[in-house]
RNA sequence: GGCGGGUUAGCCAAGUGGUAAGGCAGGGCUCUGCAAAAGCCCCAUCAUCGGUUCGACUCCGAUACCCGCCUCCA
């Protein structure tokens, strides 16, 4: 079976052919963070599909060069730092930190490479000089030089915009005002005022880039003139990712991008996440409310790609106990397992089952239910006495295969403090003594110091609250 | 206005021309000093109205409502 994928420049799912004659080396590119603040969640719904995509691909033998530009340069950066007086490196420096902090939160594999756009100035002038002489650059009376569309006669395919209709709306950008063309955008932007020190010389002046030139730039430097696969939010459908094409393919005269994979938005409580209505989460606002990068990222990645994602902390909540079943489920298997070894050179019915779904263009929910299926089976199996070690040690091991392409990262299994330890050792001998007056304070002191006790047959078990 | 997506149980969400996966919540039971945890079981006829068909949630048409993009945005 092969992997199939929506790609959004056919509008279908097409089976998944990496250029690669081997069919073995996948090339993707995914649109990074602009680091001008702490990225979202909405931002990480996107970069934990891009993360279960790399994953499921690794898992089928493929071999990912997964590439992540970081924008540091752009119009947002560029005034908050006009603000501060900070300089450039050290403010993205900081905003790039969190973000590579949190996708670690999130257990995102790091990608291959993670470029900056500043530090591919001159290939991005050497570029632009390109599209100069390929005749579909211009440089304006304002020194800036833009892309002009009318030469690139299949602009508009991807977001099937019609480029003749492209009109002015109220959002057009006051500093563009002289392009020859509505739909032209900027290759190169002259330097104003307001950029300050933010600047870099360059055949047509001092000024700095333009916002898509970069992805176009840094996709060839790290990954060639054509590539497997092009990731983002659906919203950069249009203008950016278009305008990538029309960069990329005027100066290569090459195919850019085989597959484009877009992911819907995710919206809190049904709607946009904005600062002004209070439902704008980041991470740490999550990790401050109690939840684990692990919880958020179960509840992001649980919701097929390109369906919006209606987060809610109830669905937070929702994940937090799906994962303490999944948990309690797989050391149970463990346990049964004991020293069995399974064979590890063919995959169970469950592994095959999940990998089987996540095949079908990232059909996670399939992937799940296959998952929980083989959940119930096995604990029924288990509760009756009739799972075998060496199966336990099969379902194990097909657990752990699913368990890394969801890229859960392990729960910490920090033990108690010595402080909480000694009162559960103090409540376990209680018990033992029948003083359930005893030992039922000792679990209320337990627990007013933030871990709960809970027993079993095997003795009992903490855990931080 | 142009283009695109959606409407399945309280919430989230698969799926298919032959009679609805899964998760959370809820209910029942088991276990248990109590509790918690855990386990098992139960829990829908698929927005509305027409049509095609032996048969539609799944195909066609219409209606309603929701959402995204149309140069800030993952």
């Amino acid at each position: 079976m092969s992997l199939r994928l929506y790609n959004t420049l056919t509008r279908t799912e097409e089976d998944f052919r990496p250029l690669d004659p081997s069919g073995k080396r996948v090339t993707l590119y995914c649109c990074g963070p602009t680091v001008y603040n702490l990225a979202h969640i909405g931002n990480f719904r996107t970069f934990v599909f891009e993360d279960l995509l790399r994953r499921h691909m690794e898992s089928r033998g493929h071999e990912v060069r997964h590439v992540m530009n970081i924008t540091d340069v752009e119009d947002k950066i560029i005034r908050s730092i006009h603000e501060s007086g900070e300089d450039l490196r050290s403010f993205t420096g900081r905003f790039e930190a969190a973000f590579l902090e949190d996708l670690d939160a999130l257990g995102c594999l790091r990608p291959t490479v993670t470029p900056r756009a500043t530090e591919h100035i001159a290939e991005i002038i050497a570029m632009i000089q390109k599209l100069e002489k390929n005749g579909v650059a211009y440089k304006a009376a304002d020194g800036s030089v833009y892309f002009s569309i009318e030469k690139f006669p299949s602009y508009g395919r991807l977001s099937r915009l019609d480029r003749t209709q492209l009109k002015p709306g109220a959002r057009v950008s006051q500093d563009e005002h002289s392009k020859e063309a509505y739909g032209d955008f900027a290759l190169w932007k002259a330097w104003s005022e307001r950029d300050g020190k933010v600047v870099w010389d360059s055949p047509w002046g001092r000024g700095r880039p333009g916002w898509h030139i970069e992805c176009s730039c840094m996709s060839t430097r790290h990954l060639g003139e054509t590539i497997d696969l092009h990731c983002g939010g659906e919203d950069l459908v249009f203008p950016h990712h278009e305008d990538e094409i029309a960069q990329s393919e005027a100066a290569t005269g090459k195919p850019f991008v085989r597959c484009w994979l877009h992911s819907a938005h995710l919206l809190v409580d049904g709607r946009k996440m904005s600062k002004s209505e209070g439902n704008f989460f980041t991470l740490r606002d999550l990790l401050a409310k109690g939840f684990t990068g692990r919880e958020l990222r179960y509840a992001l990645v649980s919701v097929h790609y390109r369906l919006p994602l209606n987060f809610t902390l109830e669905n937070l909540e929702a994940a937090r106990q799906t994962l303490r079943r999944l948990d309690a489920w797989a050391e149970r298997l463990r346990e049964k397992a004991g020293g069995a070894t399974a064979d590890a050179s063919k995959p169970g019915s469950l592994a095959a089952a999940f990998s089987g779904a996540l095949d079908a263009d990232l059909n996670i929910s399939d992937a799940l239910g296959n998952l929980f299926e083989a959940l119930r089976e096995s604990n029924r199996r288990m509760d009756g006495n009739e799972l075998g070690a060496k199966d336990a040690a099969e379902l194990w091991r097909d657990w752990k295969a699913v368990e890394r392409v969801l890229g859960l990262p392990a729960s910490d299994p920090a033990g108690a403090p010595p402080e909480i330890a000694a009162l559960a050792e103090e409540r376990k001998a209680a018990r033992q003594a029948k003083n359930w007056k005893r030992s039922d304070e000792l679990r209320d002191t337990i627990h007013a110091k933030g871990w709960s006790v809970k027993d079993s047959p095997e003795g009992y078990k903490l855990t931080k609250l």
